[in-house]
DNA sequence: TAAGTAAATTAACAGTGTTAATATATTTAA
DNA sequence: TTAAATATATTAACACTGTTAATTTACTTA
């Protein structure tokens, strides 16, 4: 029965297609079973047949997101030069996604999640989402001796907090309370981590 | 009427104290209008006469946990020397205070605030909260001319920034998976903020 | 084509926040 | 001091959410 998996898949996947929509749109707080459902034209009950519960299927549209926001990073640092200034160039745009969707900031680190254990793969995709949008420009730092590894370990967990902790502050704590600010503080962020 | 202000603060204090016992103790999740009525004595709909939400009663918690996080971070940085150590020091004894109770950390920095102007006081207070820890330190700093006002400035929030984003990676993310681990990740953030 | 299986839907329940209706205290004025 | 007026508290009820159970519908296959 290979049919049922396709099907299965498929089933799953128009959810999947609803949620993500939900969640760029209206926020994480307009995602529940019933617009889910409606938004995906099935009944809510039907979608326990494909997920465990409504954190499951949530967290599914993470490695969605992750390839879109990677998309739109390496579009926009397309033509910066290697390394630092890569990397610089591709934290900002990471974090301008966020910006653009805050209920995908919401989702990736401030959703809570019961029921580690089945969530952990895509736990720890989220956490090394940045360094993976970077790793070949910490590599190339790595082979032009710019840095050394423990520099870049360090370096990378920095980049990591930075750019989570501002997000977080402006998102959700609405400080800096305007853009231009929020900018600005944000390029001072990042370049300090690389002095 | 003077007696009546007294009694409806004296009202508005038995709900905070239930509040806060649930939140030290099981945490946000276990918060509701009813867990904290019945802690507090009341019925749940009495709350009502005193709080406009549930969200308004949570957020007068605040000050009271950012004073007995003070104390608790004074005592802690007692006998450090002035300046850069102390607030190391500061700054990591902040942290542990959330580690130990999760759900102040989740109040402070992960609950949502539909309506801000009415709590926008206590959002400045929870973003400006490790800053005032820290002021005599920073002051301290500035007159011995260890640091400029502008070094001060990027400083200060690169530890608002690295604070917040361990605690967020670690409390609501699982990593690092280990105390040990995150105290030592702590540290060499903290220390990579001074150098 | 009818029986059996799979899938989807409706109904129902439990746990939230909130408001309305009702009951109980308390205060005030005759 | 007591009856009316006011303030306060409680119970009932509703809306919204997640989830499961019961039922219906669709699909497969003998």
């Amino acid at each position: 029965m290979d049919n049922k998996k396709i099907q299965e898949e498929r089933m799953k996947r128009y959810f999947i297609q609803a949620t993500k929509k939900i969640l760029k749109g209206e926020g994480l707080k307009a995602v529940n079973v019933r617009t889910i459902a409606k938004e995906a034209g099935y009944s809510y009950a039907t979608l326990y047949n494909y997920f465990k519960d409504i954190k499951d299927l949530v967290f599914e549209c993470v490695k969605d997101f992750q390839s879109e926001c990677k998309e739109i990073v390496d579009l926009e640092a397309k033509g910066t030069q290697r390394g630092v200034s890569r990397i610089k160039k591709i934290s900002s745009s990471f974090m301008k996604y966020f910006v653009q969707y805050p209920g995908i900031f919401e989702l990736f680190y401030l959703e809570k999640t019961y029921d580690l254990g089945h969530k952990k793969p895509t736990i720890n995709l989220i956490y090394s989402f940045l360094d993976s949008l970077c790793e070949q420009d910490w590599n190339y730092c790595l082979d032009k001796k710019i840095f050394s590894e423990s520099e870049i370990e360090i370096k990378k967990e920095a980049l990591r907090n930075v750019t989570v902790g501002v997000l977080l502050f402006y998102l959700n704590r609405y400080n800096p309370p305007k853009y231009d600010e929020f900018i600005k503080l944000t390029e001072r962020q990042i370049n300090y981590v690389f002095k």
